[in-house]
DNA sequence: CACTAATAATTTGTGTACAAATTAATCTAC
DNA sequence: GTAGATTAATTTGTACACAAATTATTAGTG
C-alpha cells in the first residue's frame, strides 16, 4: 500500500473530527427544518426562543453569552423574531444602552408547539437514548476543551 | 422544585444535542481560524482542499457529495479558491456540463503546510486521543442516523 | 464637573448555507 | 433526427456567522 493512502493519511477527510462535526451539525439542523417551518423559525431563531423561554428577559449581550453568538449575528435575528411577533425589543429604562428582549403573548404560546419538537427529533434519529446522552456529554467536554487555554 | 425547571425541562438549552452540536462545531472551527488564516483559507475552503488533495480531479457534484454541500454553496467557494490560485476550473471535454476541478502546483504545495494543522489542533484541544476517536465514531453514527428513513 | 475610557448595540463587509429559478448540455423516445 | 426530459452549474434571494468600525450611553478619574 503506497504511502498517503486513506488508512494512514492524516489529511484524509474521514479522519477529521472537524469535518464530522460540521456535517453532523448541518445534518441534524436539517432534520429540524421541516418541523420549524410551520412555526416560521430557523434553527438559530429556535435556539434564541429556547433561551428566552428559559431566561426572559435577556439583553443582546446575555443572549449572546448563552448561545455563544456575536451581537452582530443576534441583532438582525432578533429584529426578525420581532417582525414575526414573537418578541419585543425595548431599551432598558435604567441603562439606555442595553436592550430588554421579552416574549410577546404569541411568543409564549409558541412554547407549547415547540415542546413537540425534541421528542419528534429523537424518534426520527432512532438512536439509543443512552448513546445520545453519551454523545451530548462528549460534545460538552469538547466545548470545554476549546475554551481552556 | 417547581415544574419546568432546568433539571426536567425538555426545552432547556442544555438538554439539546442540536445546541451542543452547533456550539461545538463553531467552537472547533474557531480553533482552525488562526491556523488557516496564513494560508488564506476559510474552514469550508480547507475541507474542499482536503477533498481535492485526496480525490483530484473532482466535479462540483462529486465535491458536493463528499462535503455534503449544495452546488450553490460550492460554486462561489471554488471561484474563490481559483482566485487564490489553488485550483483550476475547466469544463470537461467529454461533457461540457461538468466542471473538472484540479489543483494548481501552488495548491499542491499547500498540502505540506496543511499537514501541520491537525496535530496542532489535537494538541490545542488536549483531549485523550481515544476519547477523540470515540467522539468521531459517535458523530459518524449520528450522521448515519440522519440519513436513515 | 469635564474628559476619557469602557460598554451595549448596531452597521458594514465577506463568506458560507440552502431553497428555488435559470441556463446550457446531454440523453431518451419516438 | 428531433422534442422533451434529465443533468450539471450557476444565479438569485434570505439568513446566519464573524471581524471590524460606528454610535450612543454610562462609568471612572482627575
Amino acid at each position: 500500500m503506497k504511502p498517503g493512502t486513506e488508512a494512514t493519511d492524516p489529511l484524509a477527510l474521514d479522519h477529521q473530527v472537524c469535518f464530522a462535526l460540521s456535517i453532523a451539525s448541518r445534518a441534524v439542523i436539517g432534520l429540524y427544518r421541516p418541523l420549524l417551518k410551520p412555526l416560521g423559525l430557523t434553527h438559530p431563531q429556535y435556539l434564541a426562543m429556547l433561551a428566552l423561554w428559559q431566561h426572559e428577559p435577556l439583553s443582546v449581550k446575555e443572549l449572546g453569552e448563552l448561545l455563544q453568538l456575536d451581537p452582530a449575528t443576534l441583532s438582525p435575528l432578533l429584529k426578525r423574531l420581532q417582525a414575526l411577533g414573537y418578541v419585543e425589543r425595548n431599551r432598558s429604562s435604567t441603562d439606555e444602552r442595553t436592550l430588554a428582549i421579552t416574549l410577546t403573548p404569541e411568543g409564549r404560546r409558541l412554547r407549547a408547539e415547540a415542546e413537540k419538537i425534541p421528542p419528534a427529533i429523537t424518534a426520527r434519529l432512532g438512536l439509543d437514548p443512552g448513546d445520545l446522552h453519551d454523545l451530548h456529554q462528549a460534545l460538552t467536554r469538547l466545548i470545554a476543551a476549546t475554551r481552556d487555554t
